[in-house]
RNA sequence: GCUCGCAUAGCUCAGGCGGUAGAGCGCAUCAUUGGUAAUGAUGAGGUCCCCGGUUCGACUCCGGGUGUGAGCACCA
């Protein structure tokens, strides 16, 4: 007898063994049409899996998370069993599941192109529609070597080798093509229906790049076509939101050769800039943080004393000058330090939270930069809290608090955290790392929200948290952080005297909010595809004239605006009004202002926002009470701010 | 940095089997003074990314460079 208990939690006997497949047929025929794998005591496994004892079982679909990761994976079987129908020279490597889709790198003489894509889809098109079964096997360690050792697939044979002698070998075969799986996998290829070949590019054998180059198809993969469709959108929309293209649609900054990977910011792109350094500004006065200011240039030497030549030296820009060298800041830390060290400093003045929007260059690598998100240019919201021991957990508490705050202030609702703790390779003795892994951690328990540990990622000078912000296509970006620093401060010689009158190294926190201006900005246009809520938007309202009877009042209502410091301009041209209205709603400004002789004679406005919705007529004061209650909502939903 | 693409008017892009180029938008001028997403006419505007090579002749072909896109590697 074996009892199989469904996810409802009601039990089906079975005299004898049954697969998961049989389970499926017992419960309905609909079901185990639809059925691609199981889920024997939490482990997928195929259809055709034998459950010899009583166990739990989910019967997988399409519909399920998993049953889309076995779908994503099967499709990648399929991609690899076509290319080898058509270049039968192709190595296979590896085909994992990404988000999304999957991915299969292959070895081939010269790179595959578009039209081959095409031809590859075609074949998988071809193979699905045959619905060729998919088996499983077990093979001992020496006849899969032997096996894919005459089938010519070298790096098959090295992924084998690589696998733990203990391990069982499991292969799936589809037709004449045969691939090394953990599996599971569909019970046929009919069951992958929607799937789209994406793009190719290179990869390194095993991510390294002293390997040699594969080519690297990548593909998408869902249950069902409309599914597929709804994806394709979606990347529609994201391409749409590339703060890129937006940057230069409206007028925001530019980038050229002249200057690569650095930002020639436009008055608009400015324009918010000011605004977001504005909001840091008061945040950092209202939270006990004093901003100060310090050099670009700074001597090589103390990039020597701080490490950063050592591990930094190729990422950092240097002048020559007066026979010495100086490096262009790559961060501000070194700098902070030596503000901390002017004048011996007593435990009663920390903790010292120092503050500065530092402009910092990097020499990143030429491939690595996009757009606003990576740049050698950078500005940070940095500051150090120079702490003792004991205040590492108030002071990461409070910082937790504040990097919510600003984060809904700008519309992001969802943080997601996350703890590195102590890596390999790292300074300090472990009761300071100890010590510091504690007192994060009670800070993150204390908010009361779920937070994910990362073991092993720390810096290595000391453990930090991470704040990934989801943006409103649910991408994740990672902006803000706290770091512990138990090295630096001991290097550039920074102390402070105890209560009982000794000297000690106070401890340094190392934290951001935005983390880079540039990024953050970046981030900001393609979260709101350019439509920035009122207090962000360069331009707030503009004011447009029917003929240029009406120009006066028009200068008039835009003076009493700017005057109550709203950004205001007028449009004047001799257009016609559902001209200036288009051009003026494609540059996203919050709130059109029409004027005609009738809002003359009775002093007063036709309103209309972006999203073409009509706010009817109403005074110059009434307005500029309606534009600020915009205004001090920030990027706040607009429930939460309702009135 | 690596692989593969791309670089033509201010912008978005077309084009030519090697004989120095075109559209739409924008810009300028003129007419038009209008009520909620594009008024009409005329006109100006180009080192076809840069440097070499092949050729009678190169924007086009070849080599190198720069920038840029996707991905990889990197990200204090």
């Amino acid at each position: 007898m074996v009892a199989i208990t469904l996810p409802d939690g009601s039990q089906k006997s079975f005299d004898d063994a049954v697969t998961v497949l049989q389970v499926a047929e017992s419960i309905g025929p609909g079901l185990a049409k639809a059925a691609l794998a199981g889920k024997v005591n939490d482990e997928l496994v195929d259809l055709s899996y034998q459950i010899e004892n009583d166990s739990d079982l989910a019967i997988v679909t399409g519909r399920d998370e998993d049953g889309l990761e076995v779908i994503r994976h099967s499709c990648a079987h399929l991609m690899a069993n076509a290319v080898q129908n058509l270049f039968p020279e192709a190595q296979v490597t590896i085909g994992p599941v990404i988000e999304n889709g999957f991915y299969y790198d292959f070895a081939y003489e010269r790179p595959f192109t578009p039209e081959d894509l095409e031809a590859i889809e075609k074949e998988m098109q071809r193979l699905a529609k045959e619905n060729v079964s998919v088996e499983r096997s077990v093979l001992s360690r020496t006849d899969a070597v032997a096996l894919f050792d005459k089938m010519g697939e070298k790096y098959k044979v090295e992924i084998i080798e690589s696998i733990p002698g203990e391990e069982e070998l499991s292969f799936y075969k589809q037709g004449e093509f045969i691939d090394l799986c953990r599996g599971p996998h569909v019970p046929a290829t009919g069951a992958i229906k929607a799937f789209k070949l994406m793009s190719v590019a290179g990869a390194y054998w095993r991510g390294n790049s002293s390997n040699e180059m594969l080519q690297r198809i990548y593909g998408t993969a869902w249950n069902d076509k409309k599914d597929l469709k709804q994806y394709l959108h979606m990347l529609e929309e994201a391409e749409r939101r590339d703060h890129r293209k937006l940057g230069k649609r409206l007028e925001l900054f530019h980038f050229q050769e002249e200057a690569p990977g650095m930002v020639f910011w436009h008055p608009k792109g400015w324009e918010i800039y000011q605004i977001v350094r504005r909001y840091m500004q008061q945040l950092w006065k209202d939270n006990g943080y004093q901003e100060i200011n310090t050099p670009q240039l700074v001597d090589y030497t103390l990039w020597e004393k701080s490490g950063h030549a050592d591990k930094f030296s190729e990422e950092m820009f240097s002048v020559e000058s007066d026979n010495r060298m100086y490096a262009i800041k790559p961060m501000n830390c070194p700098c902070h330090i030596q503000v901390f060290n002017q004048g011996l400093k007593s435990y009663r003045d920390l903790p010292l939270r120092l503050a500065e929007f530092g402009s910092c260059h990097r020499y990143e690598p030429s491939g690595a930069m996009h757009g606003l998100m990576r740049v050698r240019s950078f500005t940070q919201d940095d500051a150090h809290i120079f702490c003792a021991r004991e205040d590492i957990q108030s002071e990461v508490a409070a910082f937790i608090e504040l990097v919510n705050k600003v984060y809904n202030d700008f519309g992001f609702e969802e943080v997601l955290l996350k703890l590195s703790t102590r890596p390999e390779k790292r300074v300090g003795e472990d009761e300071l790392w100890d010590e510091a892994e504690q007192a994060l951690e009670t800070a993150l328990n204390n908010t009361r929200k779920p937070w994910d540990l990362q073991p092993g990622e720390g810096a290595f000078y000391g453990p930090k948290i991470e704040f990934t912000l989801k943006d409103c296509m649910g991408r994740h970006m990672q902006c803000g952080t706290i770091q512990v620093d138990f090295s630096m401060p001991g290097r550039l010689g920074a102390e402070f005297v105890t209560e009982d009158n000794c000297r000690a190294t106070p401890v340094m926190l190392h934290r951001a909010i935005f983390g880079s201006f540039e990024r953050f900005i970046g981030i900001l246009i393609e979260h709101y595809e350019g439509a920035f809520p009122t207090w962000l938007s360069p331009v707030q309202a503009v004011v447009l004239n029917i003929t240029d009877k009406q120009s006066d009042y028009c200068q008039k209502v835009v003076n009493s605006l700017q005057n109550k410091g709203f950004r205001v301009e007028f449009d004047l041209r001799n257009e016609k009004i559902g001209f200036k209205i288009r051009e003026h709603t494609l540059q996203k400004v919050p709130y059109l202002l029409v004027v005609g002789d009738k809002e003359v004679e009775a002093g007063t406005l036709a309103v209309r926002d972006r999203t073409g919705t009509d706010l009817g007529v109403m005074t110059i004061d009434e307005f500029s009470v309606l534009l600020q209650q915009d205004v001090d909502r920030l990027g706040r939903a607009v429930e939460s701010a309702a009135n």
